[in-house]
DNA sequence: ATATTAGCGAACACTGTGTTCGTTATCATA
DNA sequence: TATGATAACGAACACAGTGTTCGCTAATAT
């Protein structure tokens, strides 16, 4: 890939996140992320097609990046749908987020848009549904899979969102315990 | 007051409530309003400083309208803080929004903004900490007060919003049942 | 070395926002 | 029912943001 294509996406990616760090959503301007990247208004539309399928990008590489490096930490295992244990997985994604070794956690604060959780939770669902485990655990009460799939992301989502609220004091441990006590 | 006033108010809620069911809020446009509601764009700018007032007033509206009909579905007790127990609440709750007489369900389905959920979750939090049985439930564990109170507010909220998204097809008692069963 | 292509900036039409102003119609109330 | 107050009106406005076009320059792959 040509050299520029990559420089001017990371240019654009990256004062949108410091701009999503600062800001809603509905309230950046294309004017203020080619400003900051420093990049020419036509660059900007050559490259995405308008502001909200920058944020889907966007989204798409940063939940591709935490889920791909979550799976590599267990090299025991190729895929992260193959972990034998919940527990495992839901703290390795906490411990990778506590890192915040990209921005990621600035954008799931409550203040900040929900279009983002909402992508992070759509990931989750994923995950969720394939931990058989934890679907198990309630299994016996009469409640429909989807209902519980949709309730165990929802609730990982809400929790890590507590916690960044709340300045990420707990440990990711303390905050997995949280998780599996509530879930 | 003013009965231009009352009915200005009222053309433009309907109108907007009308078109929130159909497309996102961020696509909505003032100019949409007005037409639906058939009023002028300076008395749209008289009556809300702007579409995001609106909204916040809207929901305002809504959630005073079905938390007060909620408590007064239980005469034995004047406010709803005061019901004995917290699964008729929930149940209560259910049962109203069931009826749908207002147009809350459909500004609830995940299709449609966060926002509205936001503004709903923060009226449920105030609902939730006045549930002190149900705090106690896993009071057991370590886990925060602060933490609970979101964790049940956010599941109330899921579990509406899972029941619109699939039609409706459950009684609210089938309802209340999983999220008792999940909180 | 050269053909290719990304990036540039200036200009553009267009849509939406929020305001101003003078006029008309409706209201409360005396 | 007369009257002063005020809500609603439409037209016009300045302004900001969007997304596109065009001709030119500079970086890149081969």
């Amino acid at each position: 890939m040509d050299r520029r294509i990559r420089k001017t996406r990371k240019a654009i990616f990256e004062a949108f996140i410091q701009l999503l760090s600062e800001k809603d959503f509905a309230g950046i301007t294309v004017g203020e992320i080619i400003e900051r990247a420093d990049v020419g208004r036509t660059t900007f539309y050559a490259h995405f097609e308008t502001k909200d399928f920058l944020l889907k990008e966007l989204c798409e590489e940063l939940f591709c990046h935490i889920f791909d490096a979550v799976s590599k930490e267990k090299p025991a295992h190729n895929h992260i749908f193959e972990c034998d244990s919940s527990d495992a997985v839901f703290l390795h994604l906490l411990k990778h987020l506590h890192k915040n070794d990209n921005n990621i956690l600035k954008l799931l604060s409550s203040t900040n848009n929900e279009l983002i959780s909402g992508y992070f939770k759509e990931n989750l669902k994923q995950l969720v549904a394939s931990q058989t485990e934890l679907l198990e655990l309630k299994k016996s009460e009469k409640i429909p899979d989807s209902f519980r799939i949709n309730h165990i992301a929802s609730v990982f989502v809400e929790t890590v969102r507590w916690w960044v609220d709340n300045g990420m004091k707990e440990a990711p441990e303390t905050i997995a315990e949280y998780f599996y006590l509530s879930v």
